[in-house]
DNA sequence: ATGTTAATTGCAAATCATTTGCAATGCATA
DNA sequence: TATGCATTGCAAATGATTTGCAATTAACAT
């Protein structure tokens, strides 16, 4: 019954998932919307626990990571600490940016600028390399941390 | 017998172990040479493949590398790929800069100058952040692997 | 609506990098 | 040369991620 109503409540984001002939499926749809509701870069476990019981499997995110990133739906960062996490990009966005990482707690500030991209042209004709792109993430403690 | 030869062929490095009240063991000597011959970040499984069979326990190079690290004698990098790769320290060096990895064959280049360091004060001056480091690696296709 | 089919999922087991417990061993110092 | 604590090897534990496979389901054509 109500056969529109599911479609109807699709965001672009479905709608991308459509395009490229993949599938819209409930936990799917429940990874996107946690991810739409938060702005910061989330691990696969994060995701879980964030999830109703039952939701969705574990590995089920992981796979879908991966294929949302493939996609260039999600962006993935490496902040060192062996564990991946997503954000969302954005519409119109390309999704690189940077981190300003807290090392005590773990607070996360995004980054506006990006700094090297400039040096990416550089570096590209001076060592023949093409396609250059790069990671960068900042460390530090902080101000709530500082008080030791 | 001969109970100085040992000695006189320690390098400056072991004496920093000494230094540090640490013990100079077979596997960490080992560890060192090897180090010292590659110009390159390598993996404690590298580092395990390389050593002589039955030198050195892989969990004894993953013990050794954090007390290398701690004692800023090898500088850890990431590559993005989930596994540590570390480098000696030069002597009057920080062990700070970056490199190029090309995505198809790792080849691994090193990059002299770090670009970030005049953002980082700036960083932490809009953040309020401290102790402001940071992590940046570059990635691109090498000139050999462009043939496709 | 319903059937068909390929994509997708859950679950469990497999991998991979890394860590850790513990008893045996080995350096450094007396 | 003896003593004591650091260090090691080995095996088992951990944590993140991947994978095989049978059961399920979305998409689309009846």
């Amino acid at each position: 019954m109500k056969p529109h109503v599911h479609q109807e409540r699709l965001s672009e984001l479905n709608e991308k998932l459509r395009q490229k002939s993949r599938k819209v499926t409930a936990p799917r749809q429940a990874i996107l919307d946690v991810l739409r509701k938060h702005r910061h870069p989330l691990t696969n476990k994060e995701i879980f626990a964030v999830l109703p019981p039952g939701e969705c499997d574990l590995a089920t995110i992981y796979r879908s990571m991966h294929m949302l990133e493939s996609m260039r739906m999600v962006q993935r960062f490496d902040f060192g600490d062996g564990t991946a996490r997503y954000e969302l990009i954005c519409e119109g966005d390309d999704g690189h940016h940077h981190h300003l990482i807290c090392t005590r707690c773990s607070e996360v500030l995004e980054i506006e600028d990006c700094f090297p991209v400039a040096l990416e042209k550089k570096l590209a004709e001076d060592s023949g390399f093409k396609f250059v792109t790069h990671k960068l993430e900042f460390f530090g403690v902080c101000p709530k941390c500082q008080g030791k």
